[in-house]
RNA sequence: GUGGCUGUAGCUCAGUCGGUUAGAGCGCCUGGUUGUGGCCCAGGAGGUCGGGGGUUCGAAUCCCCUCAGCCACCCCA
């Protein structure tokens, strides 16, 4: 479409009709959130780069290749969040948290990566994220996921795979790396070349390989579960237990490595099947970031949700968001006169309340009641020159094709009844 | 970043051995006798066939380039 202007690529205009579900995906999040302790907190979508290159690793492929950088007017290099968690633990750690202090918050928002777009996947995405950060426990973890899995239960998301596993403690990494990459290096000649190149930059990632080839070999791979310490294999066995506890059903998924650095002990995923390649929904684990500026750690666990994709997911599933944009009354009008009238009538009932739409055009009854119908509009009120006179209007049920006159006076009480009895039957249709 | 597919009215698309003023359905607008919707009927508006170049007497249809979208690789939410 060539002069026609359109967003960059991978980015989207969301129009009211989408808007009434990510509204709702929204509201969800901030009430089951809320069930568990936690506040929303805004962070700016730019930070200083080192922020996201320092916690997410230098060598990951997000840092390396999928950051939108640049430089602002003060010679600073910023980037914009390619993910939320970075960013929230600067603000937490900018504002100082109290030695043992637990803090529960959570997110929502765009974030920004440079990749090529698919199904699934944009440049401009958005993310509803937790993160409970201060406090170290598997029970954390696990809680996490439990309100992470409530979630998906209250915006109808269903079928969905739990997979979660561990990677160990920033201490038991090297160790492992070094098993893993003798392993490989043993087996060079049967891994892709994509793999062969991982060896050198990030062992981990071929236990992620899809490549039919490479998961043959990575089924005889040392499991990393075998290669942690005492401390982190204990740590995990007790997640473990505590999805048992709490009845949360998941597989424990030896290749699951993730792709960010900060990462440690418990980390997951929730899958999804059907909605393309990228049938990740959410992920998340337990993380130590070290923020720049301040000579600390900041221990964490949380979970990112993929907004775009549960959107996917919930069409896949057929399950429908009422529109929820309707209006009360459409104001139709017959004459000069009366239409000045119910310029200012409008301008009363939607004082009152009620939500109101009219013509402004001067167009024909036919079409206006037309156009009552096509909005959905409940009732219709019309009103010409000669109701006008007498004070009148009148007020038709669409639905039910029946009408009567009603005074000025009476109009909003006779409105608001119909709104009740509209909200009865939508109520009393759920049950 | 690499590949595959696609690009014709607001939307979904038809239309290729190149040939008169480019089509359908839906949507939109106006009517079907005085001021009343949904169904039906009749009219109407709306497109430089993504853009540029080339071949040709003549191209939406063939060739090249380009832009954009989708999907996959990759990566992750």
């Amino acid at each position: 479409m060539g002069k026609k202007t359109e967003p960059i690529p991978g980015a989207s205009d969301i129009f009211p009709a989408e808007v009434a579900e990510w509204l709702l995906l929204e509201a969800e999040a901030r009430r089951v959130f809320g069930l568990y302790g936690y506040g929303e907190v805004r962070t700016p979508v730019m930070e200083r780069t080192a922020v996201f290159e320092r916690s997410i690793g230098e060598q990951t492929d997000v840092v390396q290749k999928e950051m939108y950088t640049f430089e602002d007017r003060g010679g600073r290099s910023l980037t914009l969040r390619p993910e939320g968690t970075a960013g929230i633990m600067r603000a937490l750690v900018d504002n100082g948290i109290p030695q043992g202090d637990e803090k529960r918050v959570y997110y929502i928002g765009p974030m920004f990566r440079g990749e090529r777009p698919a199904a699934g996947r944009k440049r401009q995405f958005h993310q509803i994220g937790a993160e409970c950060v201060g406090t170290v426990a598997p029970e954390t973890d696990i809680e996490t996921i439990e309100m992470l899995m409530r979630y998906f239960d209250a915006i109808g998301i269903r079928n969905t795979r739990l997979l979660v596993n561990s990677r160990g403690t920033v201490a038991d990494r090297p160790k492992i790396a070094d098993t893993l990459a003798a392993y490989f290096g043993d087996h060079l000649d049967d891994i892709c070349e994509d793999c062969r190149r991982r060896l050198e930059s990030n062992v981990w990632r071929i236990l992620d390989c899809k490549n039919e080839a490479c998961g043959n070999i990575v089924t005889g791979a040392p499991a990393i579960t075998d290669l942690l310490s005492a401390e982190s294999r204990d740590f995990f066995q007790r997640a473990c237990d505590r999805l048992d506890l709490l009845e949360l059903p998941y597989t424990v998924d030896p290749r699951l490595v993730r792709g960010l650095d900060y990462y440690e002990h418990t980390v997951y995923e929730i899958a999804f099947d059907g909605i393309g390649a990228q049938n990740s929904l959410a992920g998340g684990g337990r993380y130590a970031i070290e923020v720049p500026g301040h000579n600390q750690v900041v221990h964490g666990t949380g979970f990112a949700i993929g907004m775009e994709r549960i959107i996917l997911a919930r069409h896949e599933l057929g399950v429908a968001t009422a529109a929820g944009n309707g209006i009360d009354a459409y104001l139709v009008s017959i004459g000069e006169e009366a239409f000045a009238a119910n310029m200012k009538l409008a301008r009363d009932l939607r004082r009152q309340g009620f939500r109101i739409a009219m013509d402004l055009q001067g167009r024909g009854t036919k079409a206006q009641m037309r156009t009552a119908n096509k909005l959905e509009a409940p009732v219709a009120l019309i009103r010409g020159d000669d109701e006008l006179g007498r004070d009148m209007i009148v007020c038709k049920n669409l639905s039910a094709s029946e009408q009567l006159e009603v005074t000025i006076a009476d109009l909003p009480a006779h409105l608001q009844s119909t709104v009740d009895a509209r909200f009865a039957g939508a109520a009393h249709a759920e049950e």
